[in-house]
DNA sequence: CGGGATGTTGCTACC
DNA sequence: CGGTAGCAACATCCC
C-alpha cells in the first residue's frame, strides 16, 4: 500500500493552531502534504468584497505561508488560480493525489461547491475526509438536536448545543510538516471572463495575477493588492494567526475583563482602544479558532467568582454565532433573503431586491420603488445623513471594516425599522461589502434582528440617533473623531449639529446645510442638514411596523412570492405600495438580458464563497444601482 | 391550554 | 446623577 499523497485544502480555517481537519490529514502520515487555497479568478471580478477585507485574507494567507515553511522549509501555502470545480480533477491527477482533506462549510453556497468536488474526487478514486473546526458545534448536528429546525432563538440553540456534550477542547499546532511532492502544472488554466466585472469599484489598477495557474512569478504566491489592481486599504485592523493569538493572549491576560465581560455594556464609541474584542475578523477567516477563543474564556470564568454568564459574556457571543449558523445550515440560500423564507416576516420596504425568477435567489440588484428612499440610502451609505452619530459609524465602517456591535445596531435601526424604511437586504449588502468580519450567517441573521422580520420583534424600541450615544459619550469624541468638520462643536450640539445658532456654526468653523455632497463653503466646512425630521419619521416607521406585524406575512406566504400581498397594504396611507399591477413576486423578475451561465454575486470572496454554481442556474449581472 | 415572565443592548419623564 | 415607571406592545419560554 503505496503511502497518501495528501492535498489539504484551506478555506475558512487559515490557521494551524486547533485544525481538526489538519489533525485528521496528519493522521494519515502521509508521504507528502501539499497546502493548497485554490482560488477561482471569478473572484476577483464578481465578489462584493472591498479592499480592508481583501487586505485582510492576503494578511491570514502570507501569515499562515510563513507558519507553514517554518514548520518544513520546502513547503508553504501554495495558491493556485483556478476555480476548485475545475482545477481539482487536473490536479489529483499531475500530483498523484490519494487523499483530499479539508474543514466543512455549511454556507449555502459552500455545500454546493463542496458537493460537486468531492464527487470529483471520488470519480478521481480520491479519498475526501471533512472535519468539522469552523463552529463550536457542527450546525447540521445543531439543527438535528433541534428537532430538525433551524435554531431561531438564543434559548433553542443553547438548549440543542448541550445535548452535544461537551464542546472540543483545541488541538495544538503540529510541530511539523510533511513535505510537499512535486509541483508540476502541465494542464491548461480555465481562465476567467472579465464581465461582468462588479468589482471594478474595488480597483483602480489592472488585475495581473491569474494570468497563470501559480501567478506571474511561476511560485505559487500569495497575492498582492497591487497584483489585484486593488485600491489600498485603509483599514488599521490587520489579519493572520499571529497577530489573532497574540490579541487573544492580550485579551485574556486581563482576567477580569474576559470573566465579567457584558456585550450590552461596552460602548460602541470607544475607538482608542475599542471596547470588545476586535477578533471577529479572525473568526471568520478562521486566523483563529471558536473553540480555541470559547475555552481560553470559558477557563478563565470557571475559576471566576463574579463572572458573566451567556448571552451576554464572551462565551455568550460565540453562542449567538452558532445560532445564525445553525439557521442558515437549515435554510440554505434562503436564509439570506426574505423572498421564500418562511422564518422571515415580510415587510414591504422601500428598495426591495429583485428576484431571479429561475432561482427564486435575489440577484444583488434592487428596484428604485422611491426616489426619497433612495435618497435616505445613498446618504446612509456614505455617511452624511445628517445625524453625526449614524454618519460617524458609516465613516468608521468603510475607513475601518469595523464597528462596535451595538453601532450596528444603530445603523441597520436607523436604515430599516427605525428611520429610513429601506429593506434590510440593502443594509447587508453594504455590510457584505465594507466589513471585514463579514460572513453571511452572521451578517444576514443580525439584519433579520435588528429590522425584526425574525430574532427579534419589539420595534416599538427604538434606537435614537441622538440619545443613544450619549449613554457612553456625552462628549461626542467618538462623533468628532469620525465626522472632524464637526470637532468644535459645542457638546450641547455635537448630536443634533443644525439645533446650533448660525454665528455658533461659524464660529465652530462648520455650517450646517445642503446633504453633505460640499464639504466646503468659502472659509467655513460643511456638514449636511439632517435627511429627515427623526422622530416623525420614528412614528411613521413604528406605525407601518404594526401594520405589517398584524398583516403578518412570512418571506415564504403564496401572496409574497405571486405579489398579491400589495393589495393587503393598500390602505397603508404613508406608504402604499406603487400600483397593484406591477409583475410577479414580491419584488421584481429580474432581466433576462443580464443573464450569464453559473454565478450569484451573493457570493463572497473567502472560502465560504465565490462562483455559486446552480445547475439549472442563472447568473445575473450585478449592477449596482447607486 | 393559559397566563405570566422574560427577552444580550430604547426613550422620556420624573423623583 | 442614578434609578425607575410608563410608554405601547411582540414572541417565546416555562410552569
Amino acid at each position: 500500500m503505496p503511502k497518501p499523497r495528501v492535498v489539504y485544502w484551506f478555506r475558512t480555517d487559515l490557521r494551524l493552531h486547533d485544525s481538526p481537519a489538519l489533525k485528521a490529514a496528519l493522521d494519515l502520515q502521509p508521504e507528502c502534504l501539499y497546502p493548497v487555497w485554490t482560488w477561482d479568478p471569478h473572484y476577483v471580478y464578481r465578489a462584493r468584497v472591498g479592499p480592508n477585507r481583501w487586505q485582510f485574507l492576503l494578511d491570514c494567507q502570507n501569515d499562515l505561508s510563513e507558519s507553514i515553511t517554518k514548520l518544513n522549509s520546502k513547503s508553504k501555502l501554495f495558491v493556485i488560480r483556478e476555480a476548485p470545480q475545475t482545477l481539482f480533477q487536473k490536479l489529483f491527477k499531475a500530483w498523484n493525489i490519494t487523499h483530499l482533506v479539508f474543514e466543512k462549510d455549511t454556507d449555502a453556497y459552500a455545500r454546493d461547491r463542496d458537493s460537486k468536488v468531492v464527487k470529483l474526487a471520488k470519480d478521481a478514486g480520491v479519498k475526501v475526509i471533512i472535519k468539522t473546526g469552523r463552529t463550536l458545534y457542527d450546525p447540521d448536528e445543531l439543527i438535528q438536536q433541534n428537532y430538525g429546525k433551524p435554531t431561531m432563538s438564543i434559548s433553542q440553540a443553547q438548549a440543542a448545543g448541550s445535548k452535544l456534550g461537551e464542546i472540543p477542547r483545541p488541538i495544538p499546532a503540529p510541530n511539523q510538516l510533511p513535505d510537499p511532492g512535486k509541483r508540476n502544472l502541465d494542464f491548461d488554466q480555465e481562465k476567467p471572463t472579465k464581465s461582468p466585472d462588479i468589482n471594478a469599484e474595488q480597483r483602480d489598477g489592472d488585475e495581473t495575477s491569474y494570468h497563470a495557474l501559480a501567478g506571474p512569478k511561476n511560485d505559487f504566491a500569495v497575492p498582492t493588492m497591487e497584483e489585484l489592481g486593488l485600491k489600498p486599504a485603509t483599514t488599521p485592523h490587520r489579519g493572520g494567526e499571529t497577530i489573532a493569538l497574540k490579541m487573544l493572549d492580550e485579551i485574556t491576560a486581563d482576567e477580569v475583563y474576559t470573566a465579567t465581560f457584558e456585550k450590552p455594556k461596552t460602548a460602541p464609541t470607544a475607538f482608542s482602544p475599542q471596547a470588545t474584542t476586535l477578533l471577529s475578523p479572525h473568526l471568520h477567516f478562521g486566523s483563529l479558532s471558536s473553540r480555541e477563543f470559547y475555552w481560553r474564556a470559558q477557563d478563565i470564568v470557571s475559576k471566576h467568582k463574579n463572572a458573566s454568564k451567556p448571552p451576554t459574556s464572551l462565551t455568550g457571543q460565540l453562542l449567538f454565532r452558532e445560532m445564525y449558523f445553525g439557521a442558515q445550515a437549515a435554510l440554505g440560500y434562503k436564509f439570506a433573503q426574505t423572498y421564500g423564507n418562511a422564518q422571515v416576516r415580510f415587510i414591504p420596504w422601500h428598495l426591495p431586491s429583485k428576484i431571479d425568477t429561475a432561482t427564486n435567489l435575489i440577484t444583488g440588484t434592487y428596484r428604485i420603488d422611491d426616489p426619497e428612499a433612495q435618497e435616505y440610502f445613498v446618504r446612509w451609505r456614505e455617511g452624511r445623513t445628517g445625524f453625526p452619530w449614524i454618519d460617524a459609524l458609516m465613516r468608521q465602517l468603510r475607513l475601518e471594516g469595523w464597528i462596535h456591535h451595538l453601532g450596528r445596531h444603530a445603523v441597520a435601526c436607523f436604515l430599516t425599522r427605525g428611520g429610513c424604511y429601506v429593506d434590510w437586504e440593502r443594509g447587508a449588502e453594504v455590510f457584505e461589502e465594507w466589513l471585514l468580519d463579514h460572513e453571511t450567517a452572521c451578517n444576514a441573521g443580525n439584519w433579520q434582528w435588528l429590522s425584526c422580520v425574525a430574532f427579534y420583534s419589539q420595534f416599538y424600541r427604538c434606537y435614537s440617533p441622538v440619545s443613544f450615544p450619549q449613554k457612553w459619550d456625552k462628549e461626542g469624541k467618538f462623533v468628532r473623531r469620525y465626522c472632524p468638520e464637526l470637532e468644535m462643536f459645542d457638546a450641547k450640539f455635537v448630536y443634533e449639529p443644525w439645533k446650533a445658532p448660525i454665528a455658533d456654526q461659524k464660529k465652530w468653523g462648520c455650517v450646517v446645510k445642503g446633504d453633505g455632497t460640499t464639504a466646503t463653503e468659502g472659509e467655513f466646512k460643511v456638514y449636511p442638514k439632517p435627511v429627515f425630521e427623526f422622530s416623525a419619521q420614528r412614528e411613521k416607521c413604528i406605525r407601518r411596523m404594526k401594520n405589517a406585524y398584524h398583516v403578518g406575512l412570512r418571506g415564504s406566504d403564496k401572496r409574497v412570492l405571486n405579489g398579491s400581498w400589495r393589495e393587503l397594504f393598500m390602505d397603508d396611507a404613508e406608504g402604499s405600495p406603487e400600483g397593484s399591477n406591477g409583475p410577479p413576486g414580491a419584488m421584481l423578475k429580474h432581466e433576462e438580458a443580464t443573464r450569464e451561465e453559473g454565478y450569484h454575486p451573493q457570493a463572497d470572496i473567502d472560502g465560504d464563497s465565490g462562483m455559486k454554481t446552480k445547475e439549472r442556474g442563472t447568473r445575473e449581472t450585478q449592477v449596482k444601482a447607486h
